[in-house]
DNA sequence: AAATGTGTCAACCGCGCGCTC
DNA sequence: CGAGCGCGCGGTTGACACATT
């Protein structure tokens, strides 16, 4: 793909300001342009960048010179690999804040918004290569309280979601009601009760299945289910699929709920919110991540996600891994020996992959579904009994610190189903990955009857993709 | 040794916000 | 009040170096 312009080289200023037809320079800074531009702060001092090209020689736009400045020429910049400390204090940080670089660098002296961006991405990346959770267990646990905490641990977290950031993607995407082919939702109720909603109630996911044609299941938050999905409100529930009266006859998925925020066909309003940690990668094409939630194991069986998943931590008694997965620093040093520990299991792994033991459960609600179609009362029923003792644990979470309770104004990580990086393991290319009516259902491993379990020790590593070399 | 994959860095872009007129 | 402008932020991309196959 060829550059906005290119990189290097030269291009007409169509950037901001002066409309003047300057032909100005991109691409890497020279000795000579660093040391013009240099000696004009010098003289003038930090801001009015783009007075630097018209007062120098400089052929850069503001916006050029003003980076260039930030990130390379000013005083006290650190370079170097971030230390452990630093390293800590991003990760803390990202949890706190999401991506906001700029906030982060203020804690960093000498750091630069854009190194931090560049190493959370590279540190992302990694990790989802991995299979790893995106903050250690250990930060988890500053956010979640008590004993339950261990329900989540083995929910891979958003890279950059904040709870915040999913309301606004929905509030968007509903306000643009005078679009005729708005696709989003446009039932106001659908976004209320996400209003309603604590991050846990968008953990707890709930599968919904077509019988006739079980690749076309997905699975749904309950509230989603409880809150939105009632045949008053313009839903309903033909031939295996939903529909909403608002969606001209589309089948529903995630992006036309208005929960996903791809930039087409949603509501250009919602593009740069980020709701797509929550939903899938966000990498920024128009390609919806889609909630696929399928996993090609290596043996081409497809399973659809229990706390073996991963297979690598379910073998008792291998205390190297529960080593390593106990350390789960999150630290870039530290994952690559993760990564070398997951790679030896690799092989262990393979034979303990095995199908979602809650299938049966899921069975039953879909039968009554297909039998009597959706409705609010046969949906909650289901989810109350499978949900029990789950729901203890949100009750406990939602009894949450204060950090929590600013969700809504202070962006803060919102954990994420464990279909979030499905593919990962055997599919690098999220470009490929279908757009959202492609949507196969990842039951949670909810296991009602068996409260022991679910308190048990849960490893993060159980219910990751594994990782393929 | 070549091909491919991955990580890092640096730069560009679009967008939104605040200020001024 | 709206347009124009300057600026900053976050997302994305390309080049290059290095590692792995």
């Amino acid at each position: 793909m060829v550059s906005h312009g290119g990189r290097g080289g030269i291009s007409n200023n169509s950037g901001e300001g002066g409309g003047l037809h300057m032909v100005l320079k991109k691409g890497p800074w020279t000795a000579a342009e660093d040391a013009v531009l240099l000696e004009y702060v010098k003289r003038h001092g930090e801001g009015n960048w783009n007075a630097v090209q018209k007062n120098t020689s400089l052929q850069r736009c503001g916006k050029s010179c003003r980076l260039r400045w930030a990130n390379h020429l000013r005083p006290f910049l650190k370079k170097g690999p971030f230390t452990p400390e630093e390293e800590k204090t991003i990760i803390d940080l990202h949890a706190k804040i999401g991506n906001k670089w700029a906030r982060m660098a203020t804690q960093l002296p000498g750091r630069t918004d854009n190194e931090i961006k560049n190493y959370w991405n590279t540190r992302l990346k990694r990790r989802q290569r991995a299979g790893l959770p995106v903050y250690p267990v250990e930060l988890l646990q500053q956010y979640n309280h008590r004993h339950h905490l261990k329900t989540l641990q083995n929910i891979p977290l958003s890279p950059s979601c904040s709870f915040a950031s999913i309301i606004s993607a929905a509030a968007a995407a509903s306000s643009s009601t005078s679009h005729q082919n708005q696709y989003c939702c446009q039932n106001q109720s659908s976004v209320n009760f996400m209003k309603n909603c604590t991050p846990l109630d968008l953990l707890d996911y709930t599968p919904y299945r077509d019988n006739m044609n079980p690749s076309n299941s997905f699975s749904l938050p309950r509230q989603v289910i409880n809150n939105g999905m009632t045949s008053g409100n313009g839903f309903s529930y033909q031939n295996g699929q939903l529909f909403h009266q608002a969606l001209s006859g589309k089948s529903l998925s995630f992006d036309n709920l208005g929960l996903n925020s791809g930039p087409d066909p949603v509501s250009s309003s919602a593009t740069n919110i980020d709701p797509v940690g929550l939903f899938g990668m966000g990498t920024g094409n128009n390609e919806l991540s889609s909630i696929q939630n399928t996993v090609q194991t290596s043996n081409n069986s497809v399973y659809t996600g229990s706390d073996d998943v991963m297979g690598v931590a379910s073998s008792e008694g291998d205390e190297e891994y529960d080593k390593v997965a106990r350390g789960n620093s999150g630290l870039l040093g530290d994952l690559l020996e993760e990564s070398q520990t997951i790679k030896r299991h690799k092989d262990n792994s393979e034979k303990n992959i095995k199908a979602a033991d809650d299938q049966v459960s899921a069975d039953t609600f879909f039968k009554d579904v297909n039998t009597n179609g959706l409705s609010n009362s046969t949906g909650s029923a289901f989810i109350s009994g499978m949900n029990d003792k789950k729901d203890e644990a949100i009750e406990e979470m939602n009894i949450m610190d204060e950090d929590l309770l600013r969700l809504l104004d202070c962006p803060s990580p919102v954990c994420i189903p464990d279909w979030y990086d499905v593919g990962s393991s055997n599919n690098s290319n999220y470009s490929s990955r279908e757009p959202s009516n492609v949507t196969i259902a990842h039951v949670p491993n909810i296991k009602p009857d068996d409260d022991d379990d679910w308190d048990e020790d849960i490893c993060c590593w159980t219910n990751m993709p594994r990782v393929l070399s």
